[in-house]
DNA sequence: TTGTATGCGTTATCAA
DNA sequence: TTGATAACGCATACAA
């Protein structure tokens, strides 16, 4: 390794003389600048981040702490995250909590995720990091399971509720408002949802965003339409299927995520029904494979990048020791695929 | 921030003795360790990393370079190397060079690679990582790109053929036979293939693999049955219907990819053809979308995990000095699902 | 068994 | 315009 001695003594300067050409501070002449950095490029001298941080208390660093990066939104949260921390200088350091993968997808990964999360928090503390920002699976509150650290957190895809809080979230219940009245708009009066997890925040307000597009655009609300499932697959299919036996079958269903959508397409091509002349389909996530399904999936999709992106914004001004207001909640957006039609006539 | 001198005068020993109790290193009495354990809980106490780092010359930290975090295999590799590194007690450091989104998927990626993949290698040498793993966006040769350091490099899901360069890779030959001769087994004679852009690695062993199995199983080669797609769903779906549309269509059609794959059951579709009753379809790749096709896709699942894990094996020996030998190219297993049936009997 | 003192590679203060 | 030197927080050789 060559150190920035080195240099020194070959360009027969002192350190600091160096130090000083390397970051432009302090006046240096012409002909000490263009010897020390020709000495600097012979040497290919690179600086030691490590003890440039230790002596800087500084590291330039944000550390991203994601629940587990094998689940959909992360990637491109991630890549939001990237982008600004790319166009800003910043460095990130990862931490891969791997919750899916360990406990899957249940409650324990909840409680277990208390355990962790201070854990990677004091880690990257302990490395200095100026930041950190948290990546949640899925939408909670994470009030109170942090440690009292002296550097700012900012949480996406889950928030708080701590007094200086701060996090970054898309608008449950305006995009499910918007996904019924896309539906509505369509044609159809009777319409089903398929819930998530009955206690989680994001399906109390979607149903919220569902059932006041029902109210704002008077059509009745019938409880029969609404069946809770458990954000997967297999609960779309199934619920779905219950909702296609009644007897009086909506003719348009949405999923409060693409997968459950996409079970209760399984189940409606199972009752020779087809989408969407017999029945409507809708999701809401906007995940690679709605795309992929046959007919493929209207959607609403949610802005991971900007949400990555906006976080890396605010914190970047947190650490920086600016004020900043909470940010309002991100829009989804209308992906206009296959599986929304006119209700049938009859 | 509390300093392992803090500690010190409030337990009334030196620096070096609490150092001591906490790596567990010399010779300190139960009495004074447990008083210095207290002081520490008491002051809650926490190692400065960059200060351990930048006095060991050791970061405990390995640098992950993945060209685009985006991009379908990367979740699954990184998680494979964050178990690893999770088990051992490595920390990850990761850059996203984010080549996919700024310059999608076009040969300029790999030109522009060569300027960001040298400056992310620097970097990360800058900041004192114990190694590097770098995952690949496709399998192509990564050779003389990287600038001469003196930390060991791992490639995954591409190559290198440096002296000492070492990749985990999976055997693309090997996938291809085997798929194809899933499709022999199943009693298909006239088996097309869409070939990934033809220039590439990947493309050429896996049309080795798919002759292979021909000639192993004594079928005729008919080059009419070979078409050179992108690797993308569009390319699919057109070179799918070409071969539809010829005298002699064939009865199974081999994707290099699910992608492609999925574009073919498309134009299947379009000419009214049913999967697998009229053609059966296979891919190779096994992505999250595969499964959601209808019908669900046959395909051949690329190990990324074990790919993540095994570079990180690997990597741990490098950066301890041992001796390595370069490792076999792991398997892709089958993924049997309803794509794929018996040819139609006419 | 414990303490003193040095140095890891930087930056920055102050003196020259 | 430059140089000598003291930190940053830690681990460790060596002394006690």
């Amino acid at each position: 390794m060559v150190r920035i001695k080195d240099v020194a003594e070959k360009a027969n300067v002192s350190t600091a003389t160096v130090s000083h050409v390397i970051n432009n501070t302090g006046k240096i002449s012409k002909e000490t600048q263009k010897k020390v950095q020709k000495v600097i490029k012979e040497l290919n001298y690179q600086p030691n981040r490590i003890a440039k941080s230790l002596k800087l208390k500084k590291t330039n660093t944000i550390g991203v702490i994601v629940e587990d990066i094998t689940v959909f939104n992360a990637p491109e949260i991630i890549d939001g995250i990237n982008k600004y921390a790319d166009e800003h200088g910043w460095s990130i350091i990862m931490t891969n909590m791997r919750l899916n993968q360990l406990y899957g997808n249940k409650s324990e990964r909840d409680e277990m995720c208390v355990i962790h999360a201070p854990k990677a928090a004091q880690e990257l503390v302990n490395k200095q990091v100026d930041g950190i920002l948290y990546i949640g699976v899925h939408a909670r509150d994470m009030s109170g399971i942090m440690p009292k650290i002296k550097i700012p957190i900012v949480y996406t895809y889950c928030y708080t509720s701590e007094e200086n809080g701060c996090y970054v979230n898309y608008n449950d219940e305006q995009t499910a408002y918007n996904a019924t009245k896309y539906l509505i708009e369509s044609g159809h009066k009777k319409i089903a949802i398929i819930s998530g997890l009955i206690n989680s925040y994001p399906s109390r307000k979607r149903f919220d965003g569902y059932y006041k597009a029902l109210s704002d655009y008077n059509l009745v609300f019938n409880p029969e339409y609404v069946k809770t499932g458990d954000w997967e697959y297999e609960s779309g299919y199934t619920q779905g299927k219950l909702l296609l036996q009644s007897k009086e079958p909506p003719t348009a269903i949405l999923g409060m995520n693409d997968l459950m959508a996409a079970g209760a397409m399984k189940g409606c091509r199972e009752l020779g029904l087809a989408i969407p002349d017999d029945l409507s389909v809708m999701g809401i996530d906007d995940r690679e494979m709605s795309f992929f399904l046959n007919p493929s999936l209207t959607t609403m999709k949610i802005p991971l990048t900007q949400m990555g992106r906006l976080s890396m914004v605010i914190l970047d001004k947190l650490v920086k020791g600016e004020k900043v207001e909470k940010p309002d909640l991100l829009g989804c957006k209308l992906v206009v695929r296959e599986s929304v039609g006119p209700p049938p006539s009859n």
